[in-house]
DNA sequence: ATCACTTACGGGTGACGTAAAAATC
DNA sequence: GATTTTTACGTCACCCGTAAGTGAT
């Protein structure tokens, strides 16, 4: 068997063409290579390298010995990549999620259920990717706004949401009841750039001009105290209290302005996250209750 | 990167389950081992083994970083086998046959040919095999008795050979011009293993307990001394002299008794073998005079 | 007591760097 | 003289073996 070591030095000669580009980049001196390349042509027991006018350069044997040993170099990196992010994935769980409001809402849940377990979280603007990558073990949970047809995936209803649109009281649609997208044509509204699939619901309904989109939520409400702008809002963010004093929030009327939150992992992972989908459950039971 | 003994170790570990079985196949000593077992784990920065009641044993991270690991030593040892093998055939011509006579012919061409040159020779019954052993790189020439058609080979015609049978001269059918396999049926015939394709040619003809197949051309001589059996001789063996005497050789009249021999490289190797080539085209003219 | 692994210590190989030489342009 | 490789030499790291220790069966 043929060192780790050698192999790469070796490739990195063949990468640099001198020894002394190759020691540059692995940080050693330059008889130190000289040395190694001898002793990998001695334990391999066959010529690598031309040796002409000071001037060593690799044959045809060197040319497949590099290729071979890159395949060594590669397998050896694999192990480490995969092991580490095992290792990882131990200690980790991945959650996305298609809106925010439904991570922020379940976050201390998935701390107290999950202890020990760093959290991470990511958005996503179609759902599809999100089952991709929930099904390829990239996610453990994903948060969906449709429910999946998948034998494989157990899925529990969560909450519903609707946006609002958030307005000055003096603003001439503020005395409506509520409004559809039509009506809001034309106004420029402040958003979020972190709302996941809403953003693809509000391009579709407004021009591309008329969104200011903040890339932060700290630019945003900044914006909002210091200018007269509508913004998006949602009935779940007005009853945690997100209120403008000076504004009223009218709902928006279309159909896909509403979404209902599925939280869904693969059925081989039900056990492991039973008492969050518990919660969920909860969830979705008290506002059954509260439409009755 | 993670050094090769390394993972010999671990894997080694991974298959005999404990470092004292590991220590005895590898020849090293146990602390070795663990010292070793240890290092990795540092070096990955990753736990791999449950160490529990003094019994070390892989954990699921263990598991899975011997997987890898396996790959990585086989990733080595494919470098190793493919340098030698490579290495081994810029000093060595693989010449597969599907007849000795063509090969022990073209011996001192061959060699005078490709000086310093290994050249190994086998025999094959097969056409096929020969050809598609050809393609794939394991033979640089072969000799066969069809002409394949493939634009990606270059052939050229060799020489002919007819299959004689030899018999004392008081054999009843001795006195004949020329026999057919038909009569041969019944008579006990010595021949060697080492004939190539001729053996299938017999063996179509004749049945098998007739056949008295001698693994050695020595032992065949031999009996032949010794006994007064019938042996296949061939117009090309009598030329060079291989009489015995009180007997006489027979033609055998049937159409697969005879064989045009072809000498056929792939055409990238062409301009590689041209000497060769020429020395066999001499010979096909030679015998297309000798017709005229 | 035995088995299996760990710890402690000492030795020898060998991988590396520095310095200088050799060879080619 | 500049560039590149090779040789020579000393040093330090580290890999190994021996021997003793720990813990469980």
């Amino acid at each position: 068997m043929i060192e780790i070591y050698l192999l790469e030095q070796f490739c990195a000669f063949a990468r640099c063409g001198t020894l002394l580009k190759a020691s540059e980049e692995l940080h050693v001196t330059q008889p130190t290579l000289s040395r190694s390349m001898k002793k990998l042509e001695q334990e391999l027991g066959v010529q690598l390298f031309h040796r002409k006018n000071s001037k060593l350069s690799l044959n045809e044997t060197g040319k497949l010995a590099a290729e071979f040993a890159e395949k060594v170099l590669i397998a050896n990196q694999d192990l480490i990549d995969h092991v580490h992010a095992y290792d990882r994935s131990l200690r980790t769980i991945s959650i996305g999620s298609c809106s925010p409001f439904p991570i922020n809402e379940l976050m201390p849940t998935f701390q107290s259920y999950l202890p020990g377990k760093t959290i991470l979280t990511e958005l996503s603007d179609s759902d599809e990717k999100l089952l991709s990558n929930l099904i390829n073990r990239q996610y453990d949970l994903v948060i969906l706004h449709s429910l999946p047809e998948d034998k494989n995936l157990f899925c529990q209803r969560f909450m519903d949401e609707r946006i609002y649109i958030s307005l000055e009281e003096s603003h001439p649609i503020a005395g409506k009841e509520s409004v559809f997208f039509e009506e809001l044509r034309g106004i420029r509204i402040l958003m979020s750039v972190n709302v996941g699939f809403w953003m693809d619901i509000c391009r579709r309904h407004l021009s591309e001009a008329d969104l200011l989109i903040q890339n932060s939520m700290d630019a945003l409400d900044e914006l909002v105290e210091a200018s007269s702008l509508p913004f998006f809002n949602s009935d779940r963010m007005i009853e945690l209290g997100y209120q403008v004093p000076g504004r009223v929030s009218l709902p928006i009327s279309d159909e896909d302005a509403h979404a209902t939150y599925w939280v869904v992992c693969r059925t081989e992972d039900q056990a492991k996250y039973r008492s969050i989908f518990n919660v969920v459950r909860g969830y979705a039971i008290k506002h059954d209750e509260r439409l009755a």
